[in-house]
DNA sequence: ACGTGTGAAGCATTTCACAGCG
DNA sequence: CGCTGTGAAATGCTTCACACGT
């Protein structure tokens, strides 16, 4: 039994998200060419502690070995099934602006099985160029017709703050089951979507709110 | 008795983050006029519950008035100074690549207090050109001189993941006393100086393992 | 009468400590 | 013997429900 197809129990968010760490941190060990490592290895490179490492495995299942640790290509395996990034997901990006050439700049999407399958723009200047590094420009109107055309998962929304809401009701329109929204916009989704923000201005302030208070 | 100075107690890292939505929020009901809200209406508007919004503002002192409400100036004043963006922060950008100039495009950051005095940059072709939109352009030897020289306090690390560490350790050599970190590397720094990293990848991997699991 | 401020209850997450197994 | 896997304890956060002040 290694692999427990995911429960009905809830699942921490934060567990989540630190999965996604411990993936990263693999990638390390595996360069190296460590074969095996222990939930303390894995917490000494990433920050956490060793016991919120195994309890977070043990909502997937029995991922290590007694006595010995965990290898860590089986465990990359393991994260990467738990997480459903054993496979490639198709996304498009809303906004082609400073933002969005950055998102399509970096590999560290498409690195992780995230595929950039379409662009949708509202100026048409930028629009006539017809593609951007091989991705398809369109119009916004088309969203509806591309979407469910290119398989289309996930939107990124990259825009101006104030078209937002409208470019989101657009894309569940359009079919999309998730999206990532980069602009500081308190976005509502219908039941079902998943929604997360990005937003790094909230960050800072984090960030100022320490230093203010020592 | 309105603003209690920042007590002993620990305050939520979630509390924060709130604390900066709803000053967004705010300002949406100050362009449409409202003087005076109920914590409902905060609620409402950025999809969280009236009781944690109290409970939240709670922290800080009593920044609203029984049987009426929040009037919405004050309210937004206490806010930001509760968050400590009551004044403006110096910035320093690390890495001029796109992301690092996505983030100079955006008026975000300008906005929400935090100015952006300088960038450092590898590539001297790019340092040649001795400023960008206004803000001077530095090497990165240059940091441990410049930081200090102009009071900046917070450093952005937008360059590619294998020189994070590096830079974030110039960085705190230099004296900034906080780091946003846009690699996906985990980074360590010294006690005292605050650390938070911004990681798109790993939203979308939390938007993944949501969509996969019904 | 109304909506805030707040102790107490309820829930969720993290940490502990040890049993279990290679 | 060592390190995982896991109930149980401890901690932390959110929600409830009502007292309080205007």
């Amino acid at each position: 039994m290694a692999f427990k197809k995911v429960s009905r129990i809830k699942i921490p968010d934060a567990t989540i998200r630190r999965l996604s760490l411990y993936d990263r941190c693999l990638e390390g060990f595996l360069k190296s060419g460590k074969k095996v490592v222990s939930s303390s290895d894995i917490a000494r490179k990433c920050g956490t502690n060793p016991a919120q490492i195994r309890k977070d495995f043990a909502y997937f299942g029995e991922f290590g070995v007694r006595g010995v640790g965990y290898y860590v290509e089986n465990l990359q395996g393991d994260i990467k099934r738990a997480l459903g990034i054993d496979r490639s997901w198709n996304c498009a990006l809303v906004g082609a602006g400073n933002l969005g050439f950055a998102l399509l700049g970096t590999d560290s999407l498409a690195k992780r099985g995230f595929k950039i399958s379409a662009i949708f723009e509202r100026d048409p200047i930028l629009v006539e160029m017809g593609s951007f590094q091989g991705i398809p420009l369109y119009p916004m109107e088309e969203m509806v017709r591309v979407i469910p055309e290119l398989g289309i998962q996930i939107g990124i929304i990259a825009v101006s703050p104030d078209s937002a809401i409208k470019v989101a009701l657009k894309l569940t329109d359009a079919g999309v089951r998730g999206i990532l929204n980069f602009t500081p916009t308190t976005i509502k989704v219908p039941p079902g979507i998943i929604l997360k923000n990005v937003d790094f201005a909230i960050d800072l302030e984090g960030i100022a709110f320490q230093l203010n208070n020592e």
